[in-house]
DNA sequence: ATTATAATATAGCCATAGCTATACTTTTTA
DNA sequence: TAAAAAGTATAGCTATGGCTATATTATAAT
């Protein structure tokens, strides 16, 4: 049984890499997800909010949509608010599925709202398609 | 009930921060568990053998290890092998532990041992002490 | 013992995501 | 409408974690 072992450890430690490209896109799917909460709520995306709810300096959040922009994810003219191209939207929309799933799925575990909202937060970025899956099982029993 | 909303909102955005913080020390968790990893098994740390389990560079993994050195964490001679300080051997007996449940809970939940220990990886350090007891007791019924 | 190979170290590059300080617009208010 | 306040942009700094290329050292093989 030891060829178990040490296929184990090769599924373990190819996963490292799976984990980099995750957090590469991370921060990306946070500012759309944010982005589309302020456009239906208030109608509009303006850095401000945005680097408010991040818990950041504006100069970082003017940074980081300049990004998302050469990126394609985003639109804006210079001192005006932010709007999500179709590539935008995409993500914020499955970004958003995704969370409200784990959110869930960490509520019907039997957590309270606050650490579920907070370990949702880290944990989506992390979580594969059949792991989703399984979750929404876990939701659907309960 | 709007303001329950409202609630959930400001919950919401104040776990960005502890999200990035867990970012911080992510890697250094990593290294940690897989030096006491091959400590343990091979009965010494090498270079080569962290920078081919996290498949990256060997000056990647060199100049991390210098970090880690720097904090306090690691011990290590020029062109010798990699020792835990005490320091380091709590961190990483901490991350073992918490990897396992993770691991053994998503196990539980239904997924395979590959994607089981690949969301592992992803999710371990974004997994708060009270989720983790939930995830150890939902282990213990199954 | 010398040479070849493997491992480690260093230098120098890139991108990201933070920050502060400062400049510049836009909006609000008096 | 002019001044104050708010919002945005930019410059320049830090740290991290990637990379390649090139030393340098240690180990293995001949």
């Amino acid at each position: 049984m030891l060829w178990i072992y040490y296929k184990l450890q090769i599924i373990k430690y190819m996963s490292f890499k799976k984990v980099r490209d995750a957090h590469k896109t991370e921060n990306t799917e946070d500012y759309l997800e944010i982005i589309a909460d302020l456009l239906n709520t208030k109608g509009e995306a303006r850095i401000v909010d945005i680097a408010s709810k991040l818990d950041i300096a504006q100069a970082t959040a003017n940074k980081t949509i300049q990004r998302l922009q050469n990126q394609g994810f985003v639109k804006k003219e210079p001192y005006r608010s932010i709007f999500l191209t179709l590539k935008g939207q995409e993500v914020a929309s499955v970004s958003k599925k995704r969370h409200i799933i784990v959110l869930t799925f960490l509520k019907n575990l039997g957590l309270d709202a606050r650490t579920a909202e907070a370990d949702a937060e880290g944990i989506e970025h992390h979580v594969s398609d059949k792991t989703l899956k399984k979750m929404e099982q876990f939701n659907k029993k309960n």
